[in-house]
DNA sequence: ATATACTTGAGTGAATCACTCGGGATAAGG
DNA sequence: CCTTATCCCGAGTGATTCACTCAAGTATAT
């Protein structure tokens, strides 16, 4: 599993989905002004997600999406595979024999596959209601439209660019020393 | 942080360094020939190392690198930030106010921010000492050039290209349910 | 001097990221 | 039926990164 802003756009609609999906399907153009994210982009993704039955679909005027099965039976793992497929894995991924040689497995073979292992354990540790009830906790509107201001026809907030890949690993301060 | 192959060929050549060091400096072209990595990219690679004092050069005929530090002072979320330097973190890294909105954090920066810190929980709990270690247990030989095979002048094994980036988390079989 | 080895910077092809675009299919309301 | 709202899908794109090479140094031991 990569994890890059893909990943985090994914969940983060999710969230916003979990939130109001109580009163029928919700539409993505409403998620999409909701959070800021590109209507196509959203189409992508949750194309991804429906194919991995983490969401259904309803087509047509009041349709929308909903939830494929319960929020607590949703994990972040679950929407991060299912975003962010896994390319068939190059070199040493799953196989033996990750170098050419004779070792049998290169020398960092256990590292990667042990801090793998961690990462998954713990995303898949965090459930979809978890992280909904946290923005419940957090006292998030539940409005349609939460934010509607004065002009309509312009976008008021010009979409952020977020440019680099991986930033949610671009942490770093940790290590300032 | 961010986890790529450079990564991962930084480690291994880490310890290839550290199973040899005792008898002097190390050569890149010796741990070029017995990792199969480029010379090159090694040279990359070092040059990050060296400014982060994790390793040590000496110049001239008989130089090399040598551990900037005791093995068991080094961690892999050393060697890895050393190398895989975090570009200046867009979006939502380590600053508030993720998203343009007034919410000041956006939904899933706290879920980022765990995942984050556990990976470097647990790469900074894994020295280099101990990875050596590993090897030495499995029985690695620590000649200057185990694989010594016939023809000389042409590369015997020709370089595995590993071009698939981030392939350390392709697993995803884990997942598949 | 010469060979060995580190040092540096620029360059490159392929891939990936984060989207956009343009059309379609489906279904509800009139 | 027709219009409209919504999902659906595949192709394309510019910027960036990845993984790596190339060319030209500098330092030092013999």
């Amino acid at each position: 599993m990569r994890l890059t802003t893909k990943g985090r756009f994914a969940v983060t609609a999710m969230i916003d989905l979990a939130l109001r999906e109580h009163s029928g399907p919700v539409a993505l153009a409403a998620i999409s002004s909701r959070q800021q994210i590109s209507l196509s982009y959203l189409e992508q993704l949750f194309g991804k997600l429906r194919r991995h039955e983490l969401v259904e679909s309803t087509r047509g005027p009041g349709g929308g999406y909903s939830l494929g099965r319960k929020s607590e039976e949703i994990t972040v793992a679950d929407i991060i595979v299912a975003v962010d497929e896994p390319i068939d894995s190059t070199g040493c991924a799953g196989k033996e024999n990750c170098m050419g040689d004779d070792a049998g497995r290169c020398m960092t073979h256990d590292l990667w596959a042990s801090l793998n292992s961690k990462m998954i354990e713990f995303l898949d540790s965090v459930s979809l209601k978890k992280l909904v009830d946290e923005q419940i906790a957090k006292g998030v509107s539940i409005e349609e439209h939460p934010v509607k201001r004065a002009i309509s026809t312009q976008p008021v907030v010009k979409p952020i660019k977020i440019t680099a890949p991986n930033s949610v690993f671009a942490l770093g301060a940790a290590f300032s020393k």
